[in-house]
RNA sequence: GUCCCCAUCGUCUAGAGGCCUAGGACACCAGCCUUUCACGUUGGUAACACGGGUUCGAAUCCCGUUGGGGACGCCA
């Protein structure tokens, strides 16, 4: 049988980054087996979902470079579906009407909380006479789960896993409303679109025992389970919307790429013998459950920064342009023209081995294309401080200089040797001149970028604010 | 509280009984390279949670303890 994985989040909120990787494991286990990537919005919650959340997901998705198959299916619109199943199964009396108030409910739990038993539907309505029923309450239906033996489901992460059947209760399939539950939907759905492997997050392995006997009930064959482990945040708990997990996007504005993402969620939790940097294709390659680890990972912004700093020297010099541009065009408050992206490309050979994410190289590429005079940092202007007459003198010097950073290095040893000073002590001036800034690319390739004139007007304008 | 899961350097992990004086990566420290900072490169610090078994032999298997996590909705 062909492999059909799907992904099923919840429009609720953006694409955080636990989603993105079981998203990920989906793809790329359809993907390296042939089978097919399907996307399902799990958008039942009518209060809680929305549009927008449903675009943020997409756009996370394409943005990380996950395709899927097909269109999406909303899984709203297949509740008629759903509540038909729960029919058959009251009709064929492995569920019943449950006549409970959400208030006897909560009641129920207080008392069984207080007494410091485990928390569970009792079973008041399994066996009771539906005649016996309170006028005006509008009755759920439940499951009729086994209450003897146990349950098992044998998981490509986690082995086997057994619960007695007493610990599950009879849950609720579907509301006084007439809608689903989860529970009976994702079984209905899954069977639907003959899902063969359900990769998912580890926090719902209890809902595998449950949706197992939805599926033993409904006589329909149960698919393969994979419960891949949590990414926990630094403080080792469940990342949540409410704890600062983030979506994909922050990441994106962040200035991660989104091959580092793909590399480094790949590696929270899975692992191809020492393997660090993996490119997609490999992975794809590559990829099976049973290199997925059963611990859970938290994450490391420390290990992602290198990781794409890694990314960030291997990319192009010109997609770098591209994805820099539009951010230093904010920066500056105004729009770059061709020669502002010319230097920009010129000096990016030097400016990426020194940025970790595309924020850095923004910020770092700033100077190049700065209109005069340039905005000096503090430690750039302590460095200038008291050396305008060097800077004058070297602005001369480099009149008559034949312009390549080869020719400018040894006519500045010169210069310098001359003068009795160190290499570094006529470098730094011109570096903190040139950029504003004490940290920069190699000072002769940043010449060679700028240009003569431009060169000795930042010279001039230096020397003038030195003394 | 009940049930389930997990446990190797600070972090991500390799390890499927002898190949382990436990390997790699990130981070950290020191050196080299060097006009600054990176990159690169060399070396270093650093872990099998604990206690019992099983075995000639255990990071690897079993049991327990401890610690951590997850689930216990007419949310998904």
């Amino acid at each position: 049988m062909p492999v059909t994985v799907r992904f099923a989040p919840s429009p609720t909120g953006f694409l955080h980054i636990g989603g993105a990787r079981t998203a990920l494991f989906n793809w790329l286990y359809a993907r390296h087996h042939g089978g097919t990537f399907r996307l399902r919005i799990e958008d039942t919650d009518r209060a809680r979902s929305t549009q927008a959340a449903v675009e943020a997901i997409l756009g996370g998705l394409s943005w990380l470079g996950l395709d899927w198959d097909g269109a999406p299916v909303m899984q709203s619109q297949r509740i008629e579906r759903h509540a038909e199943a729960a029919r058959r199964l009251l009709a064929a009396g492995r569920a019943y009407y449950c006549y409970c108030t959400p208030a006897e409910l909560a009641a129920m739990r207080e008392r069984q909380r207080a007494e410091g038993r485990s928390i569970r539907y009792e079973g008041i309505w399994r066996d009771r006479d539906p005649r016996e029923a309170p006028p005006g309450v509008e009755p759920v239906i439940r499951l009729k789960a086994p209450q003897t033996g146990e349950t098992v489901i044998r998981d490509h992460v986690q082995g086997e896993v057994s619960v007695a059947n007493a610990q599950l209760d009879d849950l609720v399939i579907l509301r006084a409303d007439g809608t689903p539950t989860y529970n009976l939907s994702v079984v209905v759905d899954d069977h639907d679109m003959e899902i063969t492997h359900v990769i998912r997050g580890d926090d719902h392995l209890t809902n595998a025992f449950r949706q197992t006997q939805i599926y033993r009930a409904l006589d329909w064959p149960v698919p393969e389970f994979a419960h891949v482990p949590l990414i926990h945040g630094p403080d080792g708990t469940k990342l949540s919307k409410r704890h600062g997990a983030l979506g994909v996007e922050a990441y994106r504005e962040m200035g991660y790429l989104p091959e580092t993402l793909r590399n480094y969620l790949l590696r929270l939790g899975w692992s191809h013998g020492d393997d660090e940097i993996i490119s997609t294709e490999q992975a794809i390659a590559w990829f099976d459950i049973d290199g997925v680890g059963r611990a859970a990972a938290r994450f490391d912004f420390a290990k992602l920064d290198s990781l794409n700093g890694h990314y960030i020297r291997s990319t192009s010099d010109e997609r770098l342009v591209e994805l820099v541009a539009p951010r230093i065009e904010h920066l500056l408050g105004r729009s770059l023209d061709g020669a502002a992206r010319a230097r920009l490309q010129a000096g990016m050979a030097g400016l990426k081995p020194r940025a970790k994410t595309l924020v850095q190289l923004a910020q770092s590429a700033r100077f190049y294309v700065a209109v005069r005079p340039i905005a000096l940092d503090e430690k750039a202007e302590r460095a200038i401080a008291g050396a305008g007459a060097t800077l004058r003198a070297l602005a001369a010097e480099l009149v008559g200089t034949q312009w390549s950073a080869a020719a400018l290095e040894s006519r500045l040893r010169g210069f310098a040797e001359e003068r009795g000073l160190t290499l570094g002590a006529v470098a730094q001036p011109l570096r903190a001149a040139l950029t504003g800034s004490t940290v920069s690319p190699p000072i002769f390739e940043i010449m060679t970028v700028l240009g003569r004139e431009e060169t000795i007007a930042r010279l001039e304008d230096a020397a003038a604010m030195a003394n």
